[in-house]
DNA sequence: TTTAAATGCTACCTATCGGTGGTATTTTAA
DNA sequence: TTAAAATACCACCGATAGGTAGCATTTAAA
């Protein structure tokens, strides 16, 4: 019942950015040090975020990645969209196929509260909601 | 932000079960026949369950499985539990290490409704909970 | 008593996820 | 001008989750 480790480092990586207000342009050898996460898997994640249009990159000796859109214009949800295929193929726990509100599996009442909820999260959270005084490192 | 396939089987197979008054005892072929879980697969996983002591084996020719306690006292949580090794390593969606309600990360705020929504879910909701007018196959 | 239908168990196979290696290309500081 | 520091890309590797094969054992119906 959680992310996959990949949207985790996406959306650790993108919050660290976000509450950084002190620095625009980040290598990915900078977060690799500061985040602790694989630098070479780390190229590989900011590169599907980059082209996913969330940052942009810019190569050359004293380049990096920064946004290229304003944080408030990105959802938790995108971010986990850009780095997982198959991110909502089966939206349910149960992943039942046919199923609906009059048609619901026997779990379903109990599912629908943390659904909302969780939607109510991927769905409405933007990086610009972030506190720059939180802890950012694992 | 899904379940694991494993832990839908294992929670499809026992609300089907605890949803059929008229059958105690299921063998795995029929299960399979009625629920579309891979055969071998699904014996691996009853086989788990009966480890677990939710439910218990009955050997031989027109054995299989049948509840080993009450409805009332399997949680959903005991059945991921059993069928899935590192169920709980990391409760949190972004698996920070030393946070807490004081250390927290920036998503945290953001993240406890849904985490008690789902922990009320997992902890509160057993077997005997369920509707037996529900859908019950995919 | 035989045989079919069931579970028990172990080993293996396959696809996907997380991670690594190596090399090419771009840019700027020295 | 050169070398270092950065991204771009592709192929592969290792671990784990999901799934299969095969055979042994148990039991009851026929
Ligand atoms: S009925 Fe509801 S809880 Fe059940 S599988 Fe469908 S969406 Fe999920
Ligand atoms: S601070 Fe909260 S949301 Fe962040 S990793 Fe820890 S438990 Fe999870």
């Amino acid at each position: 019942m959680r992310l996959s480790k990949t949207s985790e480092y996406a959306i650790r990586v993108l919050s660290f950015m976000a509450t950084s207000p002190e620095r625009q342009v980040f290598s990915v050898m900078f977060i690799h040090q500061e985040l602790e996460i694989p630098y070479k898997y780390l190229t590989k994640i900011m590169r599907m975020l980059s082209q996913a249009g969330m940052v942009a990159a810019t190569q050359g000796r004293e380049g990096g990645f920064s946004f290229a859109k304003p944080l408030a214009s990105i959802k938790l949800t995108e971010i986990v969209a850009a780095v997982e295929k198959n991110a909502d193929e089966s939206p349910c726990i149960l992943g039942f196929r046919y199923c609906n509100d009059q048609k619901p599996c026997a779990l379903h009442p109990f599912w629908l509260k943390p659904k909302s909820a969780i939607d109510e999260m991927m769905l409405g959270v933007t990086l610009a909601d972030l506190d720059a005084k939180s802890i950012r490192k694992v």
